[in-house]
RNA sequence: GCCCCCAUCGUCUAGAGGCCUAGGACAACACCCUUUCACGGUGUAGACAGGGAUUCGAAUUCCCUUGGGGGUACCA
């Protein structure tokens, strides 16, 4: 056995990949990364109802997609498979037996009637509920008779009280007081494993030796040394992160808006933004620059550097980093990503080449992808509202700048996006001269005629792409 | 109810006893740049939850309170 860091992510599909969890592998990732260690993909669906095939696929893509490869997982395969947990019923009942032949786990044949009562009685004396180990000690005729009855019996993990202290990777010393725990269920009546049993089980077949994960697991932590402990294998390290919360500090969920991955590219976020603000919810780089790539801050990454409390997940950084991440982009892969935002209108009147246009000239005030269906829709609409912008156009100076740019329009070279420009800039000059016009106001009354917004690209370069038969139809149109 | 975790600007955070009259980023606001808009630049405002204790000295250590989060399942 070598000293390699192993690290896993384990969802479980019953949804597609979540943010958190996307964090979560990412810490895991870059844990890997900087040891030099590996990563593993576990699949967690025991929960055969609320598991699906799609679900899978989506935790695939996405993890793939943020750049979060594995070195093991279903797919790609490895020395520790199956992958899978639905393929590993097998393993557990053998590992269950295993500690009841050792004494640490014994079988139940209480009702959930007869749990119910006990907790009950245990909230109303103000106790934590503790299992009473009624089923400890039955004697094998009881256990026959019980299970002549047809009693189908769990398997419950006997619980040593002791005092329990592990060293987290991120908070520190833990403890717990293991007699407040309680004998948990290991084998459910059905013969499938419960989640804390499969996991030490996986987690030691596979050779896990570091095990980062939400502090949302932190209580289930000494039920699973306990395990560890009573099969005499190797205890990991663990490493608890804080929670991501929502604006309102609960748990990031659907009716927040987005929370899976997927959700958050189908609105026009770029995976690298955000892996990349995701990994600042609880890591700070050493030297200040935030804008960084998964292997740069792998390499500046420290697990103990990682923050212990949760963090709110605000739009508004994600936003700016993914306007960063647009801004810096190529104009072929960009223009590739945009046009499945602008799928509600007809872009097979445009050339590829103008098509990069239009995305070269409105990428700048993008955040979001999906920003481009408005703020790109003049190109793409035959007719402008000047609804917004009824208070320019009809100003007594805007008709005149609009008059006299169609009079002199046959002077234009609608081929030379320089001669537009050049001309702009003559259109400026004349009414300066002439009539004392300040040249915004100029400009703003043909972006407001061609666009109907006051707001937008450069303009030369916009008329360039607009032409000059549709130039002029706005043009009069605005009169 | 019981157990556990956490606590610095609105948000993400730097800070591991003196370097802190607490630094950065986003957002806000102001100004500048610019042939419009935007980008960008500069600047302003903005926090150590409260109370004790330890210490010559505490954002940093300890305790209590308060607040937030998580868990308490034969879900994962």
């Amino acid at each position: 056995m070598s000293d390699k860091i192993r690290v896993r992510i384990a969802p479980s599909p019953s949804g597609n990949l979540h943010i958190g969890t996307a964090r979560t592998a990412l810490f895991n990732f870059l844990y890997a990364k900087k040891t030099g260690g590996e990563f593993v993909l576990r699949i967690e669906d025991t929960d055969l109802d609320r598991s699906s095939e799609a679900f899978k696929q989506n935790i695939f893509d996405s993890l793939k997609a943020l750049g979060l490869n594995w070195d093991e997982g279903p797919d790609v395969g490895g020395n520790y498979g199956p992958y899978c947990q639905s393929e590993r019923f097998d393993i557990y009942p053998k590992y269950a037996q295993m500690l009841i032949d050792k004494g640490y786990a014994y079988e139940c044949f209480c009702t959930n009637e007869e749990l119910e009562a006990e907790k009950e009685e245990a909230i109303k004396n103000h106790n934590a509920y503790v299992y009473s180990r009624k089923c400890l000690n039955l004697t094998q005729e009881q256990k026959d008779e019980l299970r002549a009855k047809g009693i189908k019996p769990s398997i419950r993990f006997k619980v040593e009280h002791k005092e329990l202290i592990f060293n987290d990777l991120v908070k520190g010393e833990l403890k717990f007081d293991t007699s407040l725990i309680g004998d948990f269920v290991i084998m459910k009546s059905n013969g499938t494993p419960t989640y804390n049993f499969a996991v030490v089980i996986d987690d030691m077949l596979m050779n896990i030796t570091d095990i980062i994960r939400g502090e949302d697991h932190i209580s289930n932590t000494p039920k699973q040394i306990l395990i560890y402990e009573a099969l005499g294998a190797k205890v990991p390290r663990f490493g608890h992160l804080g929670m991501i919360l929502a604006p309102d500090r609960t748990k990031l969920s659907k009716r927040h808006g987005a929370t899976a991955v997927s959700d958050f590219v189908k609105q026009g976020y770029l995976t690298d933004a955000l892996i990349n603000f995701v990994a600042l919810l609880g890591w700070s780089p050493s030297d200040g620059v935030e804008i960084k790539t998964v292997d740069e801050i792998a390499a500046d990454f420290r697990i103990h550097e990682v923050s212990s409390s949760n963090s709110v997940f605000e739009y508004d950084k994600l936003n700016w980093m993914n306007g960063q991440y647009i801004k810096k982009m190529e104009i072929p892969k960009l223009t590739d990503m945009i046009l499945p935002f602008l799928a509600d209108y007809d872009t097979s009147k445009y050339s590829r080449e103008k098509l990069e246009k239009i995305v070269e000239i409105t990428r700048e005030p993008l955040t979001v992808l999906s920003e481009i269906k408005h703020d790109a829709s003049y190109f793409f609409e035959e007719d402008i509202n000047l609804d917004e912008v009824r208070e320019v156009v009809d100003k007594d100076s805007s008709k005149e700048v609009i008059k006299y740019t169609i009079d002199t329009l046959n002077d234009w070279n609608f081929d030379d996006e320089e001669d537009i420009h050049n001309k702009l800039g003559d259109l400026r000059a004349y009414f300066k001269e002439n009539k004392g016009l300040k040249p915004k106001d100029t400009m703003w009354a043909l972006r407001a005629a061609l666009t109907g917004r006051t707001r937008g690209a450069d303009m030369a370069q916009t008329v360039w792409i607009l032409g000059k038969d549709r130039v002029e139809k706005r043009l009069k149109a605005a009169l």
